[in-house]
DNA sequence: GCTACTAGTATCAAAAAGGATACCGCCATG
DNA sequence: CATGGCGGTATCCTTTTTGATACTAGTAGC
């Protein structure tokens, strides 16, 4: 199978995969494009209480690691209490089939992931199908 | 465009997307198996050299990493000198359409990485179309 | 007056990831 | 005899990431 797609890959050190890669890495940025993705906009606590066990600090983080990166916007109301909205741009929404290949491949490898999920490290049972 | 794809989402903490995103966030994962994919099996020192400035020991940890998670088949000859080779398994040529989902966005929005790449950090330039 | 809500910061500590360097046995080459 | 290729380990150290906790200002509700 190697030859044939030889053509358009040149994953040189800092190549566009890596590249995109890093930008959803963070520990729970890809939970946050998905809820972005699946209701469009939320404020910060409306992002904080679905996401469930991420702090505040954390949440900041993230979210402003995400707008630096362009995938993000956030929309200020200058209202008291403070106001603070949260949706995909453009260049977020286009990550959609990205996410969409990594939950069917997350889905379709499930089994991978004991009950303790990713978060509790030992999604072993390696497959030796050689190649 | 939220309410549409609704149905199909379910993003708890743990879930798929996060699990597959955290199985190629290595820092040198993703170089891996692109590699991997070109070539179809590389010997560890043939690895070693395509890729540069990868040390040893991260080369090992990284191969380890995915052989754990059976994207890749580390193959041992009882030689000497030794021989291993390394190949993808069924479940690491899947990751194909993740890979080249990566690589399309990253291509498309390449002008977000500055010429110090991913690696020098400021991939700035934040778009603000709103949502 | 006390409380909670808003969207954060600040500070400190712990854990994870990554990097530099040196070393291993074994063989072939010079 | 020294050197280099092979595929690693072992050890130590630094950087990055994540987590826990406490704090802020201004308003509203009790």
């Amino acid at each position: 199978m190697a030859k044939t797609l030889h053509s358009r890959f040149d994953c040189t050190p800092g190549c566009s995969v890596e590249a995109a890669v890093s930008l959803i890495s963070g520990k729970w940025k890809c939970v946050v494009l998905w809820y972005l993705l699946e209701e469009g906009t939320l404020r910060f606590n409306e992002l904080r209480r679905r996401i469930e066990n991420i702090t505040q600090r954390m949440l900041t983080n993230q979210l402003r690691e995400l707008e630096i990166d362009g995938l993000i916007h956030r929309e200020v109301y200058a209202q008291v209490p403070p106001k603070v909205e949260y949706s995909l741009t453009q260049r977020g929404r286009e990550l959609t089939p990205i996410l969409m290949a990594l939950k069917a491949w997350g889905d379709a490898h499930i089994d991978l992931f004991g009950k303790d999920g990713i978060a509790g490290k030992p999604y072993a049972v390696a497959a030796d199908e050689g190649a």
